[in-house]
DNA sequence: GCTACTCGGGG
DNA sequence: GTGTACGAGTAGC
């Protein structure tokens, strides 16, 4: 018998000599391993008393179980292989029998992706790419994690830009490869250049071959691209197959595999593919308005992408000049890649951990995902049965269910100084341990004892769910008074997992999708936040504070000369009485904000306002943002006049200005770029039902003999002239300057962005537009 | 207000 | 594969 330590990083299964065989792919002693594991035998639980037959069954126990707050007694049915579980869960209340084996394996023999685990067995023969070792027992050494080998991966393609990029023709023509002291660009053109990590082939499918040489060679633990979901790994599996050579890179020879969906997924067994613009997306939602690769490497890494014009690859290519920028460009790319990877890497070893699914599972998860299998890692430690996935109409009733959310405290349209903001520190995650708000304990009929739940209650005793994210925030408690004064990474990126999740659960009772769905819960919860929220702007006003804003689990004061501290003693009062961990806490202190009204109204528009603090930094929420079909125009008026009013400019001055973008406008002479509006065609212009005004103009582009199809990108400018926008609107290249629709831009592009704020400083918009009527008489008595 | 549609990331 | 999928914003009616 031999012994080795590794570090599991995927978990999948085999049918071998017809029974399930788990394998654990990770590392061991610095070498890939593939630990196999013989004898975990597939099962599901029943309820109900009747008896359940099938042949495939291979034997029934009994054990008493929680589920949804009751004690039954429930049977454990087990079956030959995990493929029998589909067919003989009809014939009984079968609970658990939709949780994949390999992760099934992972949550009963608790083993945690990435720790290191103990295998005593012997390596045996195969074909694999990593030597395979067949194991008898797994145990758990440390929770230490071993390091991992990243590479980072991505392609250029022969598409003519602006055109759909198709993988059946367009050829791939570089291959970028960066890992650690390792880097790469693999192509199939000669050309002059200094960089060292040029290597040609002479075709593209050699290039392919030698990228799955050089890829077995380097054995990377990690291998992750920039959508490389949606684009390099299918785009790589695509063009080999169209030359009937293969992608086989799983270290069991078997192909990149593509999970068919709506969102695009790309898997490598034995190795975990993280498409790290995923991860990105999801971790950065609210922080982050664009996802592109140059502006998150900017905003995460400090560094740009190589400035080239991409636009030109295609005709550099066929020309056979000018590639090595663009050699350049396509490293810099998988250079950035691998280092917002490893940049990332605690936090996704921190979440694969808290969760217990292999990394490339927990990069993926949306936040209900990650909730959903902690709490069912979580319920097996309890002994709790996990409840089934909703049926399709189930489903449906639930998508169209919906409830009372958080309290807005309606503003009073102006601009304020001196506000003074607090917030709940994590609102509904305190509200749900304090109030014990757990699916089973609900008792129905029974006011809650505090008066604020009508006809619900919770029991006194903890509930399952309240009792996860009870170890969950103290979890996140100790962490962060660890972290104090450290700079610790990995302490950082574990009190952040636990964060998401602990944030997460609230949404997840109100999710259509979820196991442990639960509107009743979900309600509740907001109530209390309602009940909270209400009691602190009532009692602020109480003591003479003028309350001009709240919205779910926030606060916003005007000190109106009073000092800071004389609203921190009034919020000390407050924490004292409120309930478990909640608290209020000071958020932050700005200079000036601004709220504006309603459409058509007189009322302070909720969710819409800017505060600027000290340095002048301005937090925006709820304006027209960067939306890419709004014309630059609008959109860059409306944030220098939110400028200027915030740094206390009149409002003549700001009349001043957007008059003179008006003006500008009306007079013709702003610039066709300011007026362009871009959407993208997505689908065969003849497929549409409906006409807006790109498609018009794709149609229009069509009938002059371009190529116009899905992936084009439509940029048309709303000329002067009768009828619907459709009829009006115009290639950029086919208006003369200032033919452009002045008033068009004006009343729907620029006003519209603008109008409420004027509004706020005492201007009525429609004086914004007085020139003109003036004009107009000139005109008809000249 | 509802429905149809687009977009994101990638070249 | 013992599974599975988005989510927000806009134009047109």
């Amino acid at each position: 018998m031999a012994k080795i330590a590794f570090n599991p990083v995927e978990a999948t299964y085999k049918i071998i000599d017809g029974s399930p065989v788990v394998e654990l792919y990770g590392k061991s002693s610095g070498k890939q391993v593939c630990v196999q594991f013989h004898g975990f035998e597939p099962y599901f639980w029943a309820l109900g008393e009747s008896e359940i037959t099938d042949e495939k069954i291979t034997k029934i126990e009994k054990h008493k179980k929680s589920f949804l707050g009751k004690e039954v007694e429930a049977k454990k049915v087990f079956v030959k292989i995990p493929a029998d579980v589909p067919a003989v869960r009809e014939k009984s209340d079968s609970l658990e029998a939709d949780i994949p084996f390999a992760r099934r394996f992972l949550i009963d023999r608790k083993i945690t992706p990435l720790a290191t685990y103990e295998a005593d067995g012997a390596f045996v023969e195969s074909d694999y790419k990593c030597e395979v070792f067949r194991a008898e027992k797994i145990g758990i050494v440390s929770e230490e994690i071993s390091e991992q080998k990243v590479l980072a991966v991505d392609i250029e393609t022969h598409t003519d830009f602006g055109k759909e990029i198709i993988p059946e023709n367009d050829p791939i023509i570089m291959i970028a490869l960066h890992g650690n002291n390792f880097r790469k660009v693999l192509t199939w053109k000669h050309f002059d250049n200094n960089l060292g990590y040029i290597e040609v082939v002479d075709s593209e499918v050699e290039m392919l071959e030698r990228f799955r040489e050089l890829v077995e060679e380097y054995k990377p633990d990690i291998l992750t691209g920039y959508f490389s979901d949606g684009f390099d790994l299918p785009y790589l599996k695509a063009r080999a197959d169209k030359y009937r050579t293969n992608m086989k890179l799983g270290l069991d020879n078997s192909e990149i595999m593509l999970r068919k969906g709506n969102v695009p997924v790309a898997e490598i067994t034995g190795i975990a593919h993280i498409d790290i613009f995923k991860f990105v997306k999801r971790m950065f939602r609210t922080a982050f308005t664009s996802f592109k690769l140059n502006d998150v490497a900017q905003e995460l890494l400090g560094q740009g992408k190589a400035q080239v014009k991409l636009e030109e690859l295609y005709a550099s290519w066929n020309e056979e000049k000018g590639l090595e920028k663009f050699a350049e460009y396509n490293l810099t790319d998988a250079k950035l890649t691998y280092e917002l990877c490893i940049k990332l890497w605690p936090n996704i070893t921190e979440l694969t951990k808290m969760i217990g699914v292999p990394p490339a599972e927990a990069s993926r998860m949306s936040f209900s995902q990650l909730v959903e299998w902690y709490l069912i890692k979580e319920a097996h430690e309890f002994n709790e049965l996990v409840p089934n996935r909703p049926d399709f109409s189930e489903e449906r009733k639930r998508r169209v269910e919906s409830y009372t959310g958080g309290y807005v405290y309606e503003p009073t349209p102006g601009l304020y100084k001196d506000i003074v903001v607090y917030d709940f520190r994590s609102l509904y995650p305190t509200i749900i341990s304090a109030h014990n708000i757990s699916p089973d304990r609900i008792i129905l009929g029974k006011d809650s004892e505090d008066g604020v739940l009508k006809g619900i209650s919770f029991g006194k005793e903890k509930g399952f769910i309240s009792t996860v994210i009870d170890n969950v925030i103290n979890r996140r408690l100790r962490i962060k008074e660890m972290a104090k004064g450290k700079e610790d990474k990995s302490l950082e990126a574990r009190q952040q997992a636990l964060k998401t999740v602990a944030n997460s659960i609230y949404g997840y009772y109100g999710f259509f999708g979820a196991r442990w769905y639960n509107l009743d819960c979900a309600k509740a919860i907001t109530a209390y936040g309602r009940h909270h929220m209400q009691d602190v702007i009532e009692k602020a006003k109480t003591v003479g504070f003028n309350v001009i804003y709240g919205d779910t689990d926030s606060i916003m004061l005007a000190l109106e000369g009073k000092h800071i501290s004389a609203a921190s003693k009034f919020v000390e009062g407050i924490n004292k009485k409120l309930p478990g961990i909640m608290e209020l806490e000071f958020e932050g202190l700005y200079k000036s904000g601004i709220f504006v009204a309603t459409k058509g109204r007189e009322t302070g528009a909720k969710k819409r306002y800017a505060l600027m603090d000290e340095e002048g930094k301005m937090k925006v929420r709820g304006f027209e943002t960067v939306r890419r079909n709004l014309s630059l125009i609008a959109k860059q008026t409306q944030q220098k006049a939110l400028e200027m009013i915030l740094q206390g400019k009149t409002s003549n001055e700001v009349a001043e200005f957007v008059k003179d973008v008006v003006k500008q406008l009306r007079s013709k002479q702003t610039e066709t770029r300011m007026v362009v509006i871009k959407t993208q065609i997505s689908r065969d212009i003849k497929s549409y039902a409906n006409i807006p005004p790109h498609v018009a103009i794709a149609k229009r582009m069509q009938e002059q003999g371009k190529k116009v199809g899905p992936g084009t990108m439509v940029s048309y400018v709303v000329a002067e002239g009768k009828g619907v926008i459709r009829d009006r609107s115009k290639l950029p290249e086919e208006v003369a300057a200032g033919e452009y629709d002045a008033e068009y831009y004006v009343r729907n592009q620029v006003l519209p962005a603008v109008g409420k704020l004027m509004e706020v400083i005492g201007y009525n918009p429609e004086e914004l537009l007085e020139e003109r009527q003036q004009k107009k008489l000139e005109t008809f008595f000249g």
